[in-house]
RNA sequence: GCGGGGGCGCCCGAGCCUGGUCAAAGGGGCGGGACUUAGGAUCCCGUGGCCGUAGGGCCGUCCCGGGUUCAAAUCCCGGCCCCCGCACCA
């Protein structure tokens, strides 16, 4: 940093008095806030400046009321993004390039270091860092690390030998999406085509050939592949594409029949696949197979629907429910000349009828007969065919229920998995994986396949214990926005095992089995405990997982891990302390897009290894940033890099614009014409400080308005507090900046005086620095000449402010009778220059007003007034009028006599305010109406809180 | 499919949970005005329609349709549309 900056020479001063730096201190309540630590593989943009703004507006605000705030920052270097990027840039992949160059800015002759990936990392966390300061981070940067380095791993070290230790950490095998050349893995960003395929699993359904024409089908079988096993009772026969060229394929002692693709599939997902022989789809035809569940015999018959690319390219025929099995077989039924081709007798298709395995409401016997005819579908590749397959699919799914014999009445998502089961038992069934579209397409060029992992080891969150305990954690924190919890609880639910290790990428080895590396999510789960003490631990090295249990479980000796660490005891016993005074953690803020995997993650790790007292507090969770209204992507260039923006708008605009423009919850959009926007309003702001300490006026409690002024100012302080305890920090400085801005303007108007006493000024600038830390700092020092950092200045208290709800009703009643006066003008086309006269209510309107805020009812109110005889003589119009003062909105605390004097008061003092206001050129404020002069119309429409008018002229 | 969140005035966006005081906060844009040599600076006014020589009145409004209610942007039912997560990716 130059330091020519003033936010640099401000966060120099800030950092040479430790301000941000957190120790222990037993007379302080500890707060202790994190946030998503970051993935530094490219430039810091305002979107990110947002997520760390949050929480250090909160800690800003907190240290202000006097606690003991730590909020530490660190970077998260596990995983294999940095590696690709490396790679590609290393093969000199243009687009990499260009975003680098040109959008991150990254000099020549840096960019040719990035084919190291740790270099990218290291340079971009520096950038970080350099941002963060800039911005005015209050981060106690002692605490850093990153999650490579020694003692980091061997905190993961200790955090997974102890959940193996607990029965949390099992293994077992996974499916992924794997490229057959690159011979890895392949996320999202490494494909060239297909990102929004899944990997689906199909049931495998094997159809033994009954009187094998040729020794290499004896004992082979057909291999259908399905989502719907149990269909399996209504098959009428098995399809193949006659022109596909299947192959025989030996798995695991058996031989399949499968397209060639399908092998490629399986070859990635069981044991000893190998190709024994081919054989034309046309060869099969005429076959007979065995229903594996019925032991029936099924023709095998020709079909042009079927993709070889999917499943295994062979399907068995269920008409009754599959509207493509029914069209198929139709179109074989009216046209005979396609089995005539292939030398099969038309009269085997004509016995075939659908059998019904499944009743569903809303559905005929066949209800993919009803809805071919429904939908008007012609033939087997008629493209509408999909929706009519979604259709039945998903009614049968949630409608249906089975007709067969041994599953009456069982629903049809039930049954599925039993047939499934008894399939797989029988040694006639097996499981294969496959993307749900095609083709999926790695960077290299190749086609991708589902590869099942062996020895893959898991995360065992589908444990209904641990589950237990985590819905239990959840249920003790506070979740804002509230209506997230309902996401998580969900995801407690459905979450299932997590692959929690990989083979490539940077990170810490599993401890038992070095081979694999401990990927991203699950080394970042209870990374807060360690900040604790990161800075404790820094060059240490490689550290003992005692060490670890001591200070974050108090078990074990320190003497002893003294000795074998070379570490003070005393040191050990400091690192104790010091994580018993910071945890639990108060806040943990997030991405909402992270709510399903890694704040989930954080729920269930801190359930599972910590004890009660010291399980998590709280979660924030945050939208997403948009750029003049489209979604932020730095990969597409739509971003505004943070330095960019620090250099045209400094600090304090960005920090302002990105609170206010939305809650943190809620997504923002950076629009440039916001952000000037919000540029000019600090300028103005600036101007009011200057000219109120130029004025050095301090307040007056004889001048209502200065009361006024006060009264509203309580409220802000008191609306700020409430809204920056709960996060609300777009309401806090709405409130704080704007306003007061606002009433500082409506405070010149009325009194014609600049500026606003430098009290409320000083405290002002108190309420504003959490948000915008560089300018008020300034104006505090500079402006107001005070001593001190504004961080250690105190909260401003509301106490300080008095209420005057009276004052504050009356100037209400000023201020809208302007209005009504401009109303009237226009209405009449009054002259510039006339008289205005304003008629307070008479004084049994007062005493009613009084007895109704007392909580009198109407004919309590009517009574004590008709004991007047004046007043009884127009008895209609008291009862109109007092029915009319009951529905109005009074605050409850008014005092009524008191809020006449104030009002007569606040009229006389603003006569001037209303001839500036209005084109009246004199006013003159009659507070007993009945001997004043004017028509009586204009004095009656008087009431308490809307005084009567009359321009007179 | 599973789950979550929405649809408001030219635009962004409060309010809806705890119905009325909501023509509906606050910005922005736009129109007008003040200040001024000038203004992209600042301040004020206006911004659904119609009417009014007294601070007002009438009509139509918060995706569409129906309902509850004396009263609905706000509650209930149905429909249409949109956004976001869903796993090995940080």
């Amino acid at each position: 940093m130059s330091g020519d900056r003033r936010e640099e020479r401000l966060w120099k001063e800030w950092e040479e008095a430790g301000l941000f730096e957190a120790d222990p201190d037993e007379d302080k309540e500890p707060v202790f806030i994190t946030v998503a630590y970051p993935y530094p593989s490219g430039s810091m943009h305002v979107g990110h400046a947002r997520t760390y703004l949050v929480p250090d507006v909160y800690a800003r605000f907190k240290r202000m009321q006097g606690y003991n705030v730590l909020f530490p920052m660190a970077f998260h270097v596990t995983g294999t993004p940095v590696v690709g990027i490396a790679a590609r840039i290393r093969e000199g992949d243009e687009e990499t390039i260009k975003l680098y160059r040109d959008l991150y800015g990254v000099p020549e002759e840096e960019l040719e270091k990035f084919t190291d990936p740790e270099r990218i990392v290291e340079y971009f966390a520096n950038e970080y860092e350099e941002n963060m300061k800039r911005m005015g981070y209050s981060i106690d940067w002692r605490r850093k690390f990153t999650t490579v380095d020694p003692e980091y791993r061997s905190f993961i070290t200790w955090q997974y030998l102890r959940l193996r230790d607990l029965g949390l950490v099992d293994k077992g095998e996974h499916p992924v999406r794997y490229c057959p050349k690159c011979e890895n893995p392949v996320g999202d960003h490494d494909l060239l085509e297909g990102e929004d395929a899944t990997i689906e699993e199909l049931t495998l359904v094997k159809f033994r050939i009954a009187e094998a024409p040729e020794e290499e089908l004896e004992d082979a079988f057909l291999v259908a592949a399905t989502f719907r096993p149990e269909t399996i009772y209504g098959a009428t026969n098995v399809w193949v594409k006659p022109d596909v060229e299947y192959e025989i394929v030996e798995v695991d002692g058996e031989r399949w029949v499968v397209s060639p693709e399908a092998r490629r599939n399986l070859e990635h997902q069981k044991e000893n696949v190998e190709v024994v022989g081919t054989v034309e789809g046309e060869e099969l035809l005429g076959l007979h197979v065995e229903n594996p569940l019925t032991g029936e015999k099924l023709p095998v018959l020709p079909a042009r629907f079927i993709d070889p690319a999917f499943g295994t390219g062979i399907v068995y025929s269920v008409p009754a429910h599959a509207p493509v099995d029914a069209a198929a077989l139709e179109d074989l039924k009216r046209d005979p000349s396609e089995l005539e081709r292939y030398g099969l007798d038309p009269s085997i298709v004509r016995g075939i009828e659908p059998v019904q395995v499944i009743e569903v409401e809303g559905y005929g016997e066949f209800p993919a007969y009803d809805v071919l005819e429904e939908m008007g579908i012609e033939d087997q590749e008629d493209p509408k065919l999909e929706e009519a397959t979604q259709r039945v699919y998903r009614d049968e799914l949630h409608k249906g229920i089975m007709k067969v014999e041994g599953l009456e009445g069982c629903p049809v998502a039930e049954a599925r998995d039993r047939v499934k089961e008894e399939l797989i038992e029988k040694g006639l069934g097996d499981v294969m994986y496959d993307f749900s579209e095609k083709p999926v397409v790695c960077r290299c060029g190749t086609e991708c396949v589902v590869k099942i992992i062996e020895d893959q080891w898991f995360l065992k969150y589908s444990d209904e214990d641990w589950k237990e305990k985590a819905r239990e954690l959840l249920e003790s924190m506070e979740i804002i926005p509230e209506e997230v919890r309902a996401n998580f609880e969900d995801t407690i639910e459905w979450l299932d095992d997590w692959a929690c290790a990989r083979r490539v990428g940077l990170g810490t080895p599993l401890p038992w089995d070095p081979d694999w590396i401990v990927e991203p999510l699950s080394d970042s789960t209870i990374y807060m405990a360690y900040y604790t003490i990161a800075h404790r631990i820094k060059g240490e090295g490689e550290l003992p997982p005692e060490l670890f249990s001591y200070v974050f479980l108090g078990e074990g000796d320190p003497e002893e891990i003294a000795d074998r660490t070379g570490l003070d005891p005393e040191e050990i016993e400091r690192m104790r302390e010091e994580f018993e005074y910071w945890y639990p953690l108060d806040w943990r803020l997030s991405a909402k897009d992270l709510v399903t995997n890694h704040l989930t993650f954080f729920v269930f790790h801190h359930a599972a290894l910590f004890p009660r007292d010291k399980w998590p507090k709280g979660i924030v969770v945050f939208g997403m940033g948009l750029l003049e209204g489209e979604k932020m992507s730095s990969s597409k260039g739509n971003v505004v890099l943070l330095s960019e923006a620090l250099d045209e708008y400094g600090p304090d605009v960005v920090r302002l614009f990105l609170a206010t423009s939305a809650e943190p919850w809620q997504d923002f959009d950076w629009r440039r014409e916001y952000v000037e926007g919000v540029e000019r309003h600090l300028r103005r702001f600036e101007e009011v400080v200057r000219e109120s300490v130029e004025r050095g006026r301090d307040w007056d409690e004889e001048d209502p308005f200065d009361r006024w002024l006060m009264s509203s100012f309580r409220k802000i302080i008191e609306e700020a507090t409430e809204a920056l305890e709960g996060f609300e920090i777009r309401r806090a400085y709405n409130e704080a900046f704007y306003g007061v801005l606002k009433l500082v303007r409506a405070y010149s108007r009325m009194t014609g005086r600049d500026g606003v006493p430098e009290r409320l000024v000083a405290d002002w600038l108190r309420l504003l620095h959490p948000v915008i830390p560089h300018l008020t700092e300034e104006l505090w020092k500079d402006v107001l000449e005070r001593e001190g950092f504004l961080q250690e200045a105190g909260w401003p208290e509301p106490e300080d402010y008095p209420e005057d709800v009276e004052t504050e009703v009356a100037v209400d009643v000023l201020r809208s009778l302007v209005e009504d006066v401009r109303d009237v003008e226009k209405v009449i086309g009054a002259e510039e220059g006339y008289t205005l006269h304003v008629y307070l209510a008479p004084d049994w309107q007062w005493r009613a007003l009084e007895m109704i805020t007392e909580g009198r009812e109407f004919g309590d109110v009517m009574s004590e007034l008709m004991k007047d005889e004046s007043l009884r003589e127009m008895g209609d119009e008291v009862a109109k009028v007092v029915r009319e003062l009951m529905s109005e909105d009074v605050p409850e605390d008014v005092d009524v006599e008191r809020l006449r004097e104030v009002l007569v008061e606040v009229l006389e003092e603003g006569s001037r305010y209303l001839t500036v206001e209005t084109k009246a050129g004199d006013v003159v404020v009659h507070a007993n109406p009945e001997d004043a002069p004017g028509p009586e119309d204009r004095k009656a429409g008087a009431r308490p809180l809307r005084p009567g008018i009359w321009i007179e002229g």
